[in-house]
RNA sequence: GCCCUCAUAGUUCAAUGGAUAGAACAAGGGACUCCUAAGCCCUAGAUUUAAGUUCGAUUCUUAAUGAGGGCACCA
């Protein structure tokens, strides 16, 4: 409709430029005008700036232009389209007809599960690579966010059409690993290994390898031995943590709703990186101090090594790598890589310096950062160990739930069923509902907190439109072939239904799902007012049917919508 | 030191250069013989500072202040 009414715009400035001799200097500009929604109810349906745009150029008041493309646009009428007004400063105004937005509820409910698809990447392939683990760390509270904001990224580029492939890299190859191998090795945990106990190996390493210069040295001869794939005991420990953390990340992110086509190890995109590096002196690379270095400076960045004076890559040359094995393994037309900000200059490097190995690699890559979390009160880092879990987190929510539902006659089954979806939901919710770029001060309270603005406000909508859909089974729900005018009032979530495939395609452009989660919200809370106001399932309301139309149009679109954020639909709860 | 981001109610977040800056939580008040009260209704409360561009700035520019990130062998 936006389209369809901007194109009708179009057309009249085009006119007017040809017939108004005031209008001819448009001839030979381009003029940029939007049709967005209205900012609010009272305003109309969709809204216009054509005019403000237009008045400068023609050096007239903003309003008296407007009032002449409506003239205009008034002698076409459009059955859609109830009404158009102007408005101070120079507002054009658009307000639905009944019959349009029954029409469009009409086919909300015959579209179903494809309701809010979009073919703006229509055609198109992608890869995606999101929630890559550094295997021998644990999932922690930072995983969680960009896993939330990845998967749902990734379902929202699906959505609009294109074809995707997820996939993860994870990190197995580093000094950081070799660091928690040997505190495995010297606390002789190799046979009672857990993940618990790989997390703390890796504090007890780190604050190991900067206190001791022996045990440095030590650590440095493991890390060899591991880059080099050389037979010994610290590479059995090494192989044992590495299936464990491997095998746990799988388990976390299926858990949370992810599952990727391909994993890319670090260990392999290191060694393919370093050759490449290699080959690529002095054109592109140099070597500096014993290490080689890819000269960033010169392109307005800065230098950073990316083979180490070992002969090791760094994680320069492990992306450099990956994106090697990237385009030689898939055909795509774009690649997509979501990182913490911390990574941005890093990406800069790698873009820039894989640019210069192959144009379509820097072509070809996306690389988006997410922000980070940052914590009121105490400093908070992997390396001291005491970043929240992402698994105590969501237990430390379930309890909360089970403490709520205590009342409720659930089996105990269904209640940790419940409980689970529900605290996921309310962790993702806390990261998505903020714009995807901005640091999250993290507050534990609001976070798992299901009141409000939150994930489970959400999920209690969809049970509740579930609930009355069911109640109305007596009711006749099928399509009505020819739904009549509503005889009271349109209700203001019924325009706001129609406004999904348009938030997912913004969600889509400035690559944050945060504009879907308020959205959301908007018409969760739009929804509950309608429904504490109206009894819906009332056989005297003339508008029965239509108020059913709509409640299933909403049951779509919330289900729909939370499908696309990643959170899971329940029953009851 | 150099480069990059960010700054909005008590708190956590929204707002394509446009219409009365919008929510949630916390605070105060209210309704409820009816489809799930994890709900609904009402009240109070904000654009860091100083200049500039513009018909119009929370949004763009410059500076100051504050916070975060990056800047050679961690990722």
């Amino acid at each position: 409709m936006r389209e369809i009414l901007k194109n009708k715009i179009k057309r009249v400035i085009q006119d007017l430029s040809q017939t108004e001799e005031s209008w001819q200097v448009l001839t030979s500009e381009e003029v940029n005008f939007e049709v967005s929604l209205a900012r609010d109810e009272k305003f109309g349906d969709l809204a216009s700036n054509a005019a403000m745009a237009l008045a400068g150029k023609l050096g007239q008041n903003p309003l008296t232009v407007a009032k002449i493309i409506v003239e205009k646009l008034e002698k076409e009428p459009d059955s859609r389209i109830a009404k158009i007004d102007t408005v101070l400063p120079g507002y054009i105004n658009f307000y639905f007809s009944k019959k349009y937005l029954s029409e469009e509820i009409r086919k909300i409910i015959k579209a179903e599960k494809d309701w809010g698809k979009s073919d703006i990447l229509a055609g198109k392939k992608y890869i995606f690579e999101h929630s890559s683990p550094n295997l021998f760390k644990p999932f922690h509270i930072g995983h969680l966010v960009n896993n939330s904001i990845g998967e749902s990224l990734a379902r929202i580029i699906k959505k609009c059409g294109a074809d995707l492939k997820t996939l993860s890299f994870p990190s197995d190859i580093s000094p950081g690993i070799a660091k928690t191998v040997w505190a495995i090795k010297e606390k002789s945990w190799q046979e009672e290994m857990t993940i618990k106990k790989i997390g703390q190996a890796y504090v007890l390493g780190v604050a190991a390898y900067k206190e001791d210069e022996a045990i440095k040295n030590e650590i440095d001869k493991i890390n060899e031995i591991l880059y080099r794939g050389e037979n010994s005991p610290e590479r059995e420990i090494y192989e044992k943590g590495k299936k464990m953390s491997l095998d746990y990340f799988e388990e976390i992110t299926q858990r949370l709703g992810s599952l990727f086509e391909d994993l890319i190890f670090e260990s392999e995109a290191e060694s393919r990186g370093k050759e490449l590096v290699k080959k690529n002196i002095p054109e592109i690379f140099t070597e500096s101090a014993g290490a080689i270095i890819f000269p960033g400076s010169k392109y307005g960045l800065f230098d950073n090594v990316f083979v180490n004076s070992q002969g090791f890559g760094t994680y320069l040359a492990k992306d450099l790598g990956l994106l090697e094995i990237k385009f030689e393994r898939f055909e795509f037309d774009k690649s997509i890589t979501i990182t913490d900000v911390e990574q941005r200059e890093h990406f800069k490097l790698v873009q820039k310096a894989g640019g210069l190995v192959n144009e379509d690699w820097a072509e070809k890559s996306e690389f988006i950062q997410h922000g980070r979390l940052s914590f009121s009160g105490e400093k908070i880092s992997s390396r001291l160990g005491n970043v929240p879990l992402a698994e105590d987190l969501i237990n430390k929510v379930k309890e909360k739930i089970f403490a709520k539902m205590e009342k409720q006659a659930f089996s105990p089954a269904e209640k940790e069923l419940i409980a689970e979806k529900v605290a996921i939901g309310a962790l993702k919710y806390s990261i998505l509902k903020s714009g995807a770029g901005k640091n999250i001060v993290f507050d534990f309270e609001k976070a798992t907190s299901f009141e409000g603005d939150t994930g489970p406000y959400l999920q209690y909508a969809l049970v509740r439109l579930n609930s009355v859909l069911k109640n109305a089974q007596g009711a006749q729900m099928e399509i009505e072939p020819d739904l009549k005018e509503r005889a009271g009032e349109i209700p203001l979530v019924e325009k706001m239904v129609l406004q999904f495939p348009w938030v997912v395609e913004k969600s889509f452009l400035d690559k944050s799902p945060h504009h879907l989660a308020n959205y959301l919200f908007k018409l969760s809370s739009e929804f509950s007012s309608f429904y504490a106001q109206t009894k819906i399932v009332d056989a005297a309301n003339p508008d029965l049917k239509n108020n059913l139309m709509l409640t299933k149009a909403l049951q779509i679109t919330l289900a729909n919508g939370l499908e696309l954020l990643g959170l899971e639909k329940l029953e009851k709860m």
